[in-house]
DNA sequence: GAATGCGGTAACCCGGCGGTTACCGCATTT
DNA sequence: AAATGCGGTAACCGCCGGGTTACCGCATTC
């Protein structure tokens, strides 16, 4: 016989928190350009020159997306050819610590995946 | 005059690791799966009926990686028909804290969202 | 015997994300 | 005068992620 249905006892969405932080973290590089941030400002160009692979097109996105979201504030310097110089607001600020369990998490999945021989085939 | 270019200080790449991490949770819905598993374990159906809006197909897939990756737990019951239980893996149970700082900073950013008119229009 | 519920999978299709390329104005350099 | 570097933006384009629909076998229910 089929088993009756239980009900869940977790509030009904994860409340979106969860969620709309994500979808700042989900664009394309997007971790990496805050990682970069969380030292000393930096310019476009040395955003560019760090993340080697990124594009200006995709760097330029992330940087207004997160300048809109709050966390990023953008500064243009007196110099020519002007520049620009981004850093993380105190908000985006409080986003490392919860990044810092995520990438522990990831190294302790990469040395499980590492000791037990790694059953990974998807993604 | 440009700027000299300032060399990056933090490491290379953030380390794997945060990106290993976030593809886990980049997939559609992957955060509310993970969320519904964090209490008792789960069977197909009643995740479906959990995250109302979640289609077959990508319910299955994302417990098909998440199993995979080492996160989630398969379980057949021997009923009939046969159903499915899913559970989360100490592993995976790992990455609850983690999950609830990102809530967390979610919390906050919306909370400043509101309280300073939004000026998010991006996304 | 037909319908229903279980736990999925296969095929199709469409939109959006991100890579690539070209181009902008301005000031310095050659 | 031409080229270079700065900080981008606009247009084009291909791919794949996710939604939708159809379908599977099996056992119980009507």
């Amino acid at each position: 016989m089929g088993l009756p249905l239980r009900k869940s006892k977790v509030a009904p969405p994860p409340g979106c928190p969860l969620s709309e932080v994500l979808t700042l973290l989900r664009g394309a590089w997007a971790p990496n350009v805050i990682w970069q941030l969380s030292g000393e400002p930096r310019r476009f160009g040395e955003l560019r020159h760090d993340i080697p692979r990124i594009s200006a097109r995709v760097l330029s996105a992330r940087l207004r997306e997160l300048e809109s979201r709050g966390l990023v504030t953008r500064r243009v310097l007196d110099t020519s050819p002007p520049s620009a110089e981004y850093s993380l607001t105190p908000l985006g600020r409080e986003l490392l610590p919860a990044i810092d369990a995520l990438a522990g998490v990831g190294r302790k999945l990469i040395a499980e995946w590492e000791t037990y021989g790694r059953l990974v085939r998807a993604r």
